[in-house]
DNA sequence: TGGTTAGAGTGGTAAGACCAGTTAGGAATA
DNA sequence: TATTCCTAACTGGTCTTACCACTCTAACCA
C-alpha cells in the first residue's frame, strides 16, 4: 500500500522526483487520488520534508498535482488540451505514436518552411547552410548523435527563420519527440539517402523567397518519413524518447561553431 | 544593485515568486545574470530560505533559470524553440502579435478539423453540437464570459476529435492565447455575425466525414478573422489585451501570471 | 437526534546547522 | 616578478526542530 515502486533507502532529490513522477505518469497514483503527507513521503524515501517540498512544488509546476493546505495534494488529470501539458507526459502515456507525430510535423514544418521563405534573413540563410555543410561533412556510422543533432537543429533554424513566436513555441514544444525520431530516421538506410538531400531543397525554396516550394518540399520530406516508416507508424514514440541530443557536449560544440552559442553562463 | 523591484517587508510566498518571475519576464534581470544568493533573497524579501528555494525550484521547472551548486542560480535566455516556453511568456516579452497568431491557428485548426473529420467519434460529435447549441442560446451582451468560453470549448472540441495528441497538445499550449483572441473577436460585430455561423458549417463537414470541406470551413473562419482585425493585425497581443484587464476575470488572470497588473505597492 | 467542539492531521513557514562543491585572493614558491 | 598552491569565504543541498493556520472527523454535550 505504502510501496511507492521502490523500497526505501534511495538517495538524492532529483531520483525522488523522477520516483515520484514515473508513479504519476505510469498511473500508478490515478487521477484525484490523494498522496501520502509530506511527512509520510520523507520518511518512506528517507529524505527530509524540504526534499519532499521541493519535489512536489516541481510536480506542481509540471502540473501533475495539486496543493490544498490542510488537506494535501492530489493527483491531476492529464489533460493535453488544457495546457501545461508536456510532449513527455504524453508520450509516458503511450498515446502518441509516430502517426500523430508525422502528421503533426507535416503540417507545423511545412508552415514553418512556407513563412520562413518569406521571412528569412540572412543571417538565418548562413545558419542553416552552416547546418546542411556540417551535416555533410560527419559521417553517420561514426557519430549518430552528432548527426541527429544537426538534423534537428536544422528544422528548428527553419521554425526560427519563419520569424512567427507562435510557431517556434510549438516546434519547441513537441522539440524532444523530434529528437526522438530523427533518431529513429537515422538508423534507416532508404531514409537517410533520399531524405537529407531534401534538406537542400527545403533550403532552396527558403532562399529563393519560394514559399509555395518551401512547403512543398518540407512536406515531401515528411512524407517520405511516412511511406518508409512501415510497422513503426502506428508503435508509440516512447519506444525511442530515451536518447537526448543537447546532453552531448560534443554537439553543443559543433553548434557553437556553427553559429549562435548556446547560452550557457559562464 | 539589490533592489528587485520593490523594497522589503514583503508577504506571501505566491508573492515572492511572482515578483522573481516578473523581473525576469521584464529583463530586470537579463539572460546568464547571476541571482542573488539564496540566503540574500532571503534577507530581502524577508522570508526564510526554504521559502526562497521552494519559489527557485518552480522558476526552474518553468524554464526561467538555471541553478549550479556551489556558483549560483542563473537567467537563462528565453528561447522558444528549446521547449519549456510557455505562451505566457512569448506574450510578456510583446513579440507575439495577432497575425502571428492567426496564421499559427488557421494551421493548426485546420489539420485539426481536417483529422477529426476522418477520426471523430459519435461522443465527440455530441458534444459539439451541445456547445453550439449553447452558445446560441446564451445573449453575447449578457455574458461574455461565458460565450468567450464557450467559444474557446468548441475549437478546443476540434483538437480533441481529431484524435491527434500532438494537435492536442499544440492547441493546449496557445490555449490562452486563443482565449485571448476570442474575446478579442466578441467584441467586433462583423466577427460575430459572420463568424459564429461558420462554426456550424466546420461542424456539419465533421460530421459528413468531408475532411476536405472542414479544412476549409476552419479555415475560412479565420481568414474572417485575418480580415477584420485590420490595424490589431501587427498589434502585440499583450497590449490588445491590456485594455480589457479589468473586466474580464479570466484575462486578468493570464495577465496577473505575466507580471504585468501587479501594481507594484511601493 | 443534532449541533458543537476538541483533537489529530495537513500543508506553510521559520530558524539554525552542517555538508560538498566553487571561487577568489593571499601566501609561498620558483 | 611571475607562478603555483592553498586557505577561507562563499554557493547551493540537506537535515532537524518547531510553530502556525487550516481542514476534517469523531466524540461530546444539549
Amino acid at each position: 500500500m505504502t510501496d511507492h515502486g521502490g523500497s526505501a533507502i534511495p538517495l538524492t532529490t532529483q531520483s525522488l522526483l523522477d520516483r515520484l513522477e514515473s508513479t504519476i505518469l505510469t498511473r500508478t497514483w490515478v487521477a484525484g487520488q490523494r498522496l501520502p503527507s509530506e511527512r509520510q513521503l520523507a520518511d518512506d524515501f528517507g529524505v527530509s520534508r524540504p526534499v519532499v517540498r521541493e519535489s512536489l512544488r516541481r510536480l506542481q509546476e509540471r502540473g501533475l498535482i495539486v496543493v490544498h493546505p490542510g488537506r494535501g495534494s492530489f493527483v491531476t488529470e492529464i489533460n493535453p488540451t488544457r495546457g501545461g501539458a508536456s510532449a513527455e507526459q504524453l508520450v509516458h502515456l503511450g498515446d502518441v505514436t509516430f502517426r500523430h507525430l508525422i502528421a503533426a510535423r507535416r503540417m507545423l514544418e511545412s508552415e514553418a518552411a512556407a513563412q520562413a521563405a518569406d521571412h528569412r534573413t540572412d543571417a538565418d540563410l548562413v545558419r542553416m547552410y552552416e547546418i546542411l555543410d556540417a551535416l555533410d561533412s560527419v559521417s553517420i556510422a561514426d557519430n549518430m548523435e552528432v548527426c541527429a543533432g544537426l538534423d534537428v537543429a536544422f528544422h528548428e533554424a527553419i521554425a526560427v527563420a519563419s520569424g512567427n513566436p507562435v510557431i517556434q513555441l510549438m516546434f519547441g514544444n513537441i522539440r524532444r519527440l523530434v529528437v526522438g525520431m530523427v533518431y529513429r530516421s537515422m538508423t534507416d538506410r532508404a531514409l537517410r539517402q533520399h531524405g537529407v538531400p531534401i534538406h537542400r531543397h527545403v533550403l532552396n525554396a527558403v532562399k529563393d523567397r519560394d514559399a509555395t516550394a518551401a512547403r512543398k518540399a518540407m512536406a515531401d520530406h515528411l512524407d517520405l518519413a511516412w511511406e518508409q516508416y512501415g510497422a513503426d507508424l502506428d508503435r508509440p514514440v516512447a519506444s525511442v524518447l530515451d536518447r537526448r541530443a543537447e546532453d552531448l557536449p560534443e554537439l553543443a560544440d559543433l553548434l557553437r561553431r556553427v553559429g549562435r552559442s548556446l547560452a550557457e553562463p559562464r
